[in-house]
DNA sequence: CATGAATGAGTTTTCATTCAT
DNA sequence: TATGAATGAAAACTCATTCAT
């Protein structure tokens, strides 16, 4: 379970030979510090096809992060639908523990693949506002899936009153403040560690609930 | 008020432009995308000069990227503390708003100047694990305090028992999360707002508090 | 007779230019006074080709060397052998005269091609013990050969009993005295006479030989 | 004895040392590779002052080269001539043995400051034909000593009847060939030794004496 | 006179991209 | 269609020389 799929033609092997090998090597060298030859001999192929099949690094570049955040969603999906519709999942878990369940989905996925995280810093670093970066590209496919479980929260009573778009901002922010932040000084073992106390603190809050009482 | 000190020798007046001038360059273009001339040029000396002072590129990011993070601390420091002691602040405030008003403190800083964002950003992309960066050491080095608030909090029955480690690492997570993902798309203006918002669904939660009532 | 002959794959063919032009700067300006560029385009291809071939400035040099040393041994060789084998020649010109022969096929090399003198010494000049010297190289594989006739000179009463070693250090310290020193002040048209000179003057002495008849 | 008069005046103690300290780096690191600032630093001055004294770096190489050939220039006269005149010298040990030791006392100096033998190969590949060199400045004003010792030797019927000229030149290339090809790998220590057996050679020759009864 | 901070011309080297085979 | 040799623009860095203090 959770496998990606294989590609079936020739040419698509290769490009996903590429994209892999990409992968690797832009996450470990970075963007600008990759020489484009290197990933050509460790995908087999001559650096013009590499050319040929992506246009200039640029977009070879874009094309792994592309790759990164699908493969990343499809894991996500798989794992936490599980051949499911969203309201029956609700109905089974209820909403924080659904939100808590695809949270920590993505945080498994990157633990797993740290590179991937690197990949969206590159983007985030090299792009910055010139080119829409993938992952919020993502984001913003996902956000209403997100808002959607939220407000079915809110309906249930099992939320409070929040804005939903805030509370997804937050939930969003919140995990990737975790990647980025918490993946260094050997840290990247311990990221669903990490993303799973925050997300309790995020649901639950850090004050007391008592406190009005005091008042 | 909040307004840094302005060096006073020669020397350091020149340090002072160029690493003003580096941040401006650096933020904009990218680390290696960044020609040092241009800075040298913008800070109107010879490039030479540059390399004189900073010894190499890598350096001269690094001593902007502690520049940064310095004036950032200044300004949140004189933000919060207003010549007050921890405690004092404490006692007037109440830690839950304590809590608030310094991520908040930190989130006008980098609202008014984004290109700090940046500047981390591409310290994280750039330098990775290899150095150990400068915001990061500039969070281990207030984490204590940020841990006392808390523990202060929770023994002051504020906060919930929770483990203060993991919170601040959630407080600082999320501010770091709004900070990379909130300030694309114009959205840079919006950061305080972003940021209050989310840290007052940290601190409050999301899960309805009335929710056991209705099992 | 005694051309070089032609490399034949338009490969071996660039190289060869590079080469060639390569030793005409590099006499000419110095090693480290030689800009790659002008080496590229008095070759006409672009510099990044010269680095493609050679690697860094210090390797074309290197390359460059060897290329000279490799001229002149095979100037040399065809010059005195003549198809013909070494006892054949000592039987025919006797070892003194085959000495003389041997010299002077060297001399001659480096009259016609000063340029590789110039090479010679930028060489020692620039890499001094770091790199062992390709004429030293060359001096060793070939010392065995000198020392071979000397023997044979020994054996054949024709020369004195002398250290075959010391001898051949002897010859060819002088060779290099010669061009290093004889070389400068239009001198380097004369580089065969001062070489004949001297080394009539190494194989009959300056002492008078009806010398001791004084005693 | 044989030891150099120390400069008496306080600028002339700093050219001294600017110039011992010049010595020692130009020899080491080469003409080119040699940083100016590095010689100011040893020399305990200011880059200025090195500067003020010598015009430019190549006219403080010239006068580091000179300083050299001077020095050995002193060092030998004082071995050889012990405060005699040359007439005397050749009286008492006849000519042969004369110019074994003036050779073999040039061969000491530089056995014992092998950074002059780097010096005068710096000076040869840096300027080749466009300064009239140091050592060959010296030769010059030297040859007609010498060229008078070898005529004295003629006519006591010490020496073949050679021409002088021709000797001499022999004589130097001899030793600058031993200098310059014989203090690599590890055989600086014994450029005496080389000497002495070459110099043995060259006074009395390869070709056995009593060949002519082989005729 | 002495100093050493400032300068910028000059060089090496890399690598994205092209295109002839 | 695939290749990889060729290219040259671009950038980091050095260091001889100057000159204000």
């Amino acid at each position: 379970m959770c496998q990606q799929p294989e590609p079936t033609t020739k040419a698509a092997k290769k490009q996903n030979s590429i994209l892999t090998n990409a992968m690797m090597v832009f996450a470990k060298e970075g963007f600008r510090n990759t020489d484009v030859q290197i990933i050509a001999d460790l995908a087999g192929v001559g650096k013009g096809t590499v050319y040929r099949h992506f246009g200039n690094k640029e977009q070879l570049f874009l094309a792994t992060a592309k790759f990164c955040v699908e493969r990343m969603s499809d894991y996500a999906r798989r794992k936490v639908l599980q051949d499911q519709e969203i309201p029956n999942l609700i109905e089974a878990n209820g909403v924080p523990q659904l939100l808590r369940k695809i949270m920590l989905a993505c945080a498994e996925y990157y633990q797993k693949h740290p590179q991937s995280i690197e990949i969206m810093i590159q983007e985030r670093a090299e792009f910055r506002e010139s080119v829409y970066p993938t992952h919020l590209m993502f984001r913003e496919e996902n956000r209403s899936g997100l808002d959607g479980i939220m407000q079915a929260g809110i309906d249930r009573g099992e939320l409070r009153a929040i804005n939903v778009m805030q509370a997804s901002d937050a939930f969003t922010d919140l995990l990737f403040g975790c990647m980025i932040s918490g993946c260094l000084q050997g840290q990247k073992g311990k990221l669903v560690e990490r993303v799973e106390s925050a997300i309790d603190l995020l649901l639950n809050g850090l004050v007391a609930t008592d406190q009005p009482s005091k008042t």
